[in-house]
DNA sequence: GCCTGTGAAGGATTTCACAGCC
DNA sequence: GGCTGTGAAATCCTTCACAGGC
């Protein structure tokens, strides 16, 4: 019943790719990546614990993660870079862009407007939005900067599946209402609380105070055995 | 042999926080923020359900997350909100603060630096590193600012435990070894690498892009069926 | 009635271990 | 010998379901 029984395979397997686990996805950018890296310096094959040491991940896990996406190593061999870069590509959706915008132009709405990252990796901004917009600044970093209250009206006559949300935290929700009312379908969220969409829609949530909150939390619990005695004296 | 056999617990029980498990370790700074939140606003009594309406979590989550750390709800009543609160912030230890320096003062950096949410919760960044340095900028929002060279003679002198990187990718490694060297033990690594440390330093990445493209691997794949029809038409 | 705390079940993910191939 | 791909085991996490208390 659920893809069992199959022909020879038309192509070279396009595999099941709506059934690779959350975990795995979550990965995939991070080998796209590495293997983008390792393409630039020439290298053209790679062994599953080689990769793993770069991305400090045990070979098993690699291996696992990678035969989701098809019979992509030589055994005794390796894995073919280009080939393996190519496919997680497609896989990611990359080789296209995604039309993005932005909802809050602040310090960090400015950053983020000016990291050439996103737009290097195929997230172009194409509008930036706020309600205490200062008339003049026209656009930050190239990017076209309007008054929230014409999100509704850009968004039904260039749509865009994307949106970034870096407004205050009181706003956020407001914001990613109207964003989803757009039709935005992916959010991320850069304000530190939890916004709520409609199933459908995604949110990610990128929380640098959390993530140095959960690490002291070990810290205030870790014996910090090898900082203690001088080992090889001062270095 | 394992915590088995004990007395009658000398004080009000202080659990066994060394297994509480990473995924609920994960989600503390989230509980934390919304429970500081509903006691700003006056709340004095939270239900389980609610407050996993708050978050989006299944109400049995938040019970089984919160009973880590003690019988903290009133059966048929709910949990008293500033008693959790103040329970949860000794876990993460909050109501200190962590000295906290920072690699790399470029436009990313400068950002963080000018982010009020870091010190409002406990990580000061006492100094900011970086190689390309022009002379004169001292300080940067108060910062003192110096130059990578004297990190290890910095750290020598008035040592950090937590640290963020915001060097370009191909610096990270070099500065991350730098600070581990220095005695920091646990790094925010805002550079879309991975970087490696030796076991008991904690590293957490900070990756709006990868956040991206992985929300664009289900994007390429939904069908988005709300959005097609006009539902109930333009509003 | 409604609520918490928690065994038990279920699901997801990682790791082990090895068959098969070069 | 070394390597991949993958069943099977082990581990981790979430959800179910209910006992016990107000």
């Amino acid at each position: 019943m659920k893809g069992g029984e199959r022909f020879i395979d038309p192509l070279p397997q396009k595999f099941d790719l709506a059934s690779v686990p959350a975990a795995v996805v979550e990965r995939l950018p991070i080998y796209a990546r590495a293997l983008a890296s390792l393409e630039e310096q020439g290298c053209s094959c790679i062994k599953s614990h080689e990769l793993g040491e770069v991305l400090s991940l045990h070979p098993e896990q690699v291996r696992r993660d990678l035969s989701y996406f098809g019979h992509l190593g030589k055994t005794g061999v390796g894995y073919d870079i280009s080939r393996l870069a190519t496919t997680l590509s497609e896989a990611l959706g990359l080789g296209r862009h995604w039309r993005t915008v932005l909802a809050g132009v602040g310090n960090l709405g400015r950053a983020i407007l000016a990291n050439k990252e996103f737009h290097d990796r195929g997230f172009w901004f194409v509008a930036a939005f706020d309600t205490a917009l200062k008339p003049g600044a026209a656009s930050i970093s190239g990017v076209p900067v309007f008054a929230l209250a014409g999100l509704a009206r850009y968004l039904r006559a260039s749509p865009a599946e994307i949106a970034v949300v870096a407004v205050p935290p009181v706003q956020a929700q407001a914001a990613t209402d109207a964003l989803v009312n757009g039709g935005v379908r992916a959010i991320l969220n850069y304000a530190p609380v939890v916004v709520h969409v409609p199933e459908g829609v995604l949110v990610r949530n990128i929380d640098p105070v959390a993530s140095l909150q959960e690490m002291a939390f070990y810290l205030v619990r870790a014996p910090s055995e090898e900082m203690a005695q001088p080992a090889l004296a001062t270095s």
